[in-house]
DNA sequence: CCTGGATATTTCATGTTGTCAAGTAAATGG
DNA sequence: CCATTTACTTGACAACATGAAATATCCAGG
């Protein structure tokens, strides 16, 4: 066994970055469960709070299958979070939107979100520039 | 609504810890899929490696019930990767042990998950090191 | 020693997420 | 106008997750 390169600061970085992926679910699911959502449901009646949105998008962007964004959105709209609704341009198409209550929903949910994801981001201005930049050149 | 802190470089490193949480994810599932293992099973399995672990111990580093667990056991014993084995010191407790081929598998898949990860961190040593303070402190 | 309460694991029922294959309906381009 | 592609749903099935109840074992106080 060739001794690997183990510069240990690489290490550490990849360790933290698997406390940080850790962490990061943890507090989104608490979020999500304290409004009695799964972390799936949270994350599409998040997306749908922007711009209601074909099912076939829905599963491109949680990258599953279409099939399974049917029951995710068959649950929420039975708990009457969400409704189905035609497209105008293509009447093969569905547009998942969120509801008067799902958009209430939402709402909280990301208020709930923000005060779980700030502590992540008590740094300095200054740090939160470094971080960014580093950041987005790893995911480059 | 009053206009939030809406400091726009926090918004933009919230959302590039999102993306990194979601590539890692990816990574580590396609990894593991790799090896025909699933995410949770992978997670187990590279547990194990490091020392044979009671079931609820694995339960508590998974933060899941315990009875979740006997499952994912239940499945990596059925492929002959781990062994449930005695607790000399306590007829309750079943220690969780990696097979042979387990512990093949596991230095496997260790290899494609250190591969998966090495991009990522992408960065000079001594952005590196900034990285890993900045993370620390995020995660304090 | 013995008994009652705590602990470790499993089993069962149930729900959510995920896949894949097959089916229906509607669009589209030769 | 017909063949193909596209969007969505359905059904069968597996993995993961929880909670409640059963079993076996440990341990502490009387």
């Amino acid at each position: 066994m060739p001794s690997r390169r183990v510069d240990p600061v690489t290490v550490e970085v990849v360790e933290l970055i698997g406390d940080v992926v850790t962490r990061y679910h943890m507090e989104y699911e608490h979020a999500a469960a304290s409004h009695q959502l799964t972390g799936a449901q949270a994350k599409v009646l998040n997306l749908l709070a922007m711009e209601p949105t074909p099912m076939r998008r829905i599963a491109q962007k949680l990258r599953c299958e279409p099939s399974n964004v049917t029951g995710i959105i068959d649950r929420l709209e039975g708990r009457g979070l969400v409704e189905r609704r035609p497209d105008p341009a293509d009447r093969r198409v569905k547009l998942a939107a969120p509801t008067e209550e799902g958009l209430r929903t939402a709402e909280r949910l990301r208020e709930s979100l923000d005060f779980a994801r700030e502590p992540l981001a008590g740094l300095s201005p200054a740090e939160r520039a470094v971080l960014r930049d580093l950041l987005k050149r790893m995911l480059a």
